[in-house]
DNA sequence: CAGTTGACGGCCC
DNA sequence: GGGGCCGCCAACT
């Protein structure tokens, strides 16, 4: 199986467990992985996103809800529209946290 | 090998 | 309350 204990493999793995209708904040996934200053590690990590399909990077987001400006993957913010399809609510272009950040046991 | 950058986070002003 | 600066770790040039 994909024990490979890299940084990036937990990262990746970390995200893949984001449930749907759900977002988790970077730092929030750098936890998870195993630390909480790997915040800017995961976006690089979701930089080189070597799974698209199975790593749902946009379910990533910042600690204030709101989606990356470099997200020009697709498309401008078609990341919240992905959001949006999940049952995300957006609201002024941010997501309320409060309701739609993953809840995890590390909190 | 060393310096700089980067899909961030938290603290300071 | 909003904006700006520094700090963290790994990868890139």
């Amino acid at each position: 199986m994909e024990n490979q204990e890299n940084t990036f493999s937990k990262i990746y793995e970390v995200v893949r467990r984001i449930p749907r209708g759900r977002v988790a904040s970077y730092g929030q996934v750098a936890a998870l992985a195993g630390n909480r200053r790997w915040a800017r590690v995961v976006g690089y990590a979701l930089h080189v996103n070597p799974d698209p399909e199975g790593i749902p990077c946009y379910r990533v987001v910042t600690k204030d809800g709101r989606v990356s400006e470099a997200f020009a993957f697709g498309g401008g913010n078609r990341q919240i529209e992905l959001l949006q399809a999940d049952g995300v609510e957006f609201t002024d272009g941010r997501v309320d946290m409060k309701r739609f950040q993953w809840e995890t046991p590390w909190i």
